[in-house]
DNA sequence: TCTATACGATACTGCGAAGTTCCGGATATC
DNA sequence: GATATCCGGAACTTCGCAGTATCGTATAGA
């Protein structure tokens, strides 16, 4: 959740610590020499995305994210204690460029809505994120935490969109509202996953379509096109 | 595919090759000494894929193997030369305790038989089967085999069940032929594995009756129960 | 200008685990 | 009984990588 930490801890002035600390908190330490460039969190965060995708958790060192990144490994620990932390900040941070809601098609019906999601980009942009959760899926066990992360930053938003086509669907009267548009909405999400991480199969436009076709729209009760 | 090595692979004989060789084939080299013990072939890869599950691939260590099995590391590396072999046998033999199609439900009813599908001890037994999954996937990309393995032992006979159970369907005519069952059959599986891996959420009865009722039968044109 | 810090680059340290070797004892063939 | 291989156990070696320290340089404030 938190970026890059807003303050380096300073540590302890002294290890003699002097129980009256009076009431200076120490509050704008006024930062002297150079300034940390901040430009290059979010490219050595990107960096970072890029590594684990192609080569796993195991496979990932910070050498491979510094020579990326063009940076040295000692810019990336002053900015992050830990491998397990960049990592957890790198997917936290993912969820920028979510298609904002504002820019879900509309097109009046629900087959014409799902198939306006699929476009080139959205397919190989999906398939990059699905091949960071199979890097993020090897340290689950000891960052659960990354699991919400990875969750919210990839699977989520395209629930999310799914769901809000559908409950459009319901409003206009389209599709029944006793449909289970909350279990379905994770669908396609599940079966991308399922074909990404474990079939090992790329994703193209006929697989989401026969989704569309074949589960979606027959569970809401929509006739074949 | 290959369970452990038929033969250990005894060195060539003698670093001065003869290249004359005869026809003596070298074979049944008339093994002397203690025999190997086989019966504890099982019991390792069983522990191996006990530890897997527990701490992924990752945490996983040779000597947890060991200890859990009650077995010398030497004993562990005299039939496996690595850890990766190992964990690739353990997962292709896992197969074994395939429910076979024979014993699958026939209630004359598609609902019956996918609820009669729904057991306490299928649903324990699928709940390490997909963290044995989520262990493996951490190395799938150095053993892209590994993929197919898992697929093979986990989620393929599921899926295997599930076609057959709605082909049944088909001939009795309970469902349209036009369905496409190929893939609605992989629908539960990649939401289990879904639920599992992901949202690190554990499976119940109730999910997987919401699955049937929310997709399964809605999708096939079945009318609510 | 002087000082403190960030930078990229590289060398270094420490640890954990893979893989190897050795041990005393057991079990097989000859 | 002699020999060769297995066993569980434990010590040992090797090595890759996380994390640290150092160096020369660059850039900010005082």
């Amino acid at each position: 959740m938190s970026h890059v930490q807003t303050e380096q801890m300073t540590p302890t002035p002294s290890s003699v610590s002097h129980s009256i600390q009076a009431d200076v908190p120490a509050e704008l330490p006024a930062k002297l020499g150079r300034k940390r460039d901040l430009t290059r969190d979010p490219e050595i965060l990107e960096a970072a995305l890029d590594v684990l995708a192609e080569t796993g958790y195991d496979g990932m060192t910070i050498d491979m994210v510094a020579s990326r990144a063009k940076a040295g490994k000692a810019t990336i620990y002053r900015r992050w204690p830990s491998k397990a932390e960049l990592i957890i900040d790198a997917v936290s941070c993912m969820r920028k460029n979510n298609l904002p809601t504002s820019e879900l098609p509309d097109t009046g019906t629900l087959r014409g809505d799902l198939i306006a999601m699929i476009k080139p980009h959205s397919i190989e942009e999906g398939d990059r994120k699905f091949q960071i959760m199979a890097g993020v899926l090897a340290m689950i066990s000891q960052a659960p935490e990354l699991a919400d992360a990875a969750n919210t930053a990839i699977v989520a938003p395209r629930a999310q969109a799914n769901l809000l086509l559908m409950q459009r669907a319901i409003d206009r009267g389209e599709i029944s509202a006793t449909c289970d548009i909350q279990t379905l909405s994770l669908v396609t999400p599940a079966m991308i996953a399922h074909r990404i991480l474990i079939l090992r199969t790329p994703i193209n436009r006929e697989f989401l379509v026969s989704l569309i076709d074949g589960i979606i729209l027959p569970a809401v009760g929509l006739p074949h096109p």
